[in-house]
DNA sequence: TCTACTATTGATCAGACGATCAATAAGTTG
DNA sequence: CAACTTATTGATCGTCTGATCAATAGTAGA
């Protein structure tokens, strides 16, 4: 006689459930993609009844466009940890590249791919892709304009140039999602198309820091 | 008394009825993205039921694959033949620039951003992505090349700029799939990061050709 | 004309999805 | 201890998906 594998769940306080929630969300997402987060697949994973979720997130593109916002928040955050502390701007650059494109965060990268597909029928997710978008550009922008103002980089549009090395960034990656060959040396290279937008000679950016 | 609206379909040869659900799953894909090409609904744009459309197509996944195919091949022969005609490589890659950039192809757009999200689920089309992007890749290093035999272009790995370039299209087209509000100007400026890429002088990509 | 082939169909299956709702039970307040 | 609130549940609905299969009906060849 097999009995049902899960006992009815513990009742626990409001915020920790949509904390249990948020959390077995984001999980889901890093580790299948937007595209999985169901309300199945989400009770399923914190052990407990589909309806529950329902009850805690009563639209799912709500939540799923929430899910998004914290993976990819969560991110910025980490590389700004790791970027802002370094002495000069082309260095927080060169670091800030070879961070994003050294192919370790393909998880991340799905999620930015699903997001701009599915951001086209769920207006809550496009919203927040722009959102982070904007942080991200802000971000970027942020260094460029430092360097500008120390005299490293030469540019009369350090918003222009932000938004075209994020472009370059999430292209590159997105490319590496389905294997293909060239992907593998993405970030070793790069350097001179941005050294062409940032007016530094060949090879500077690449080049050891003394 | 409402009769069913459609009546029995008229049979037609294979190699037909093949072609026609093969352009009805295309223009699916352009107007509503791979992921809305079905069974239902390819079978009801060209008024015939579902069944056939399996007894054409036994694995869905494959359609898919090769609804994908097709678009994007025919995507490179019309820019191919828009471009290759111009005298110059510079030229050439200033028009491709600005075609791939200027914001019409967002339908084409929706569907490599799909491919690359569905490609991990779906292995018959990542191997038809990667040969796709193979193809993409030897255009723009043939131009590249081009260049450089010509002395217009100066570096030393024509591939290696390729698919920086492609990288850089594919990430700033799909930024503007959720109408981001500096995904507009897209291609007015990417010229100094190709220069950069190419060993030009700032503008000369850009300048009007005499 | 008779036969063989097969294009096309409706019916149906099992599996997902989001969502809703009445019923239960755990906890809180009086 | 009783009354109330509400976290949690199972059951269910309607809709979508890919897939299978026996039955029907055109068509071509002998």
């Amino acid at each position: 006689m097999s009995r049902p594998v899960r006992k009815k769940a513990a009742r626990k306080t409001p915020a920790e459930r949509s904390a249990e929630i948020a959390d077995a969300a984001r999980d889901v997402a890093l580790e299948q993609g937007l595209y999985a987060v169901t309300l199945r697949s989400v009770a399923a994973r914190i052990d407990v009844a589909p309806a529950l979720v329902a009850h805690y997130e009563p639209n799912m593109d709500v939540l799923i466009a929430r899910t998004f916002g914290t993976v990819v928040a969560t991110e910025l955050a980490e590389v700004e940890a790791l970027v802002t502390p370094l002495a000069t701007p082309r260095e927080r650059l060169a670091h800030l590249l070879d961070t994003l494109l050294d192919g370790t965060r393909d998880d991340v990268t799905v999620i930015w791919v699903e997001a701009w597909a599915m951001g086209r029928r769920n207006e809550a997710l496009a919203q927040r892709v722009r959102d982070e978008m904007d942080d991200w550009h802000a971000f970027l922008e942020g260094i460029i304009a430092a360097g500008i103002d120390e005299g490293q980089f030469e540019t009369d549009d350090a918003a222009s140039v932000a938004w075209q090395l994020l472009g370059m960034i999430d292209g590159l990656n997105a490319h590496a999602l389905v294997r293909w060959e060239h992907a593998g040396d993405r970030g070793t290279r790069i350097g001179h198309a941005v050294e062409g937008m940032l007016g530094l000679h060949r090879g500077v950016l690449a080049a050891p820091t003394e």
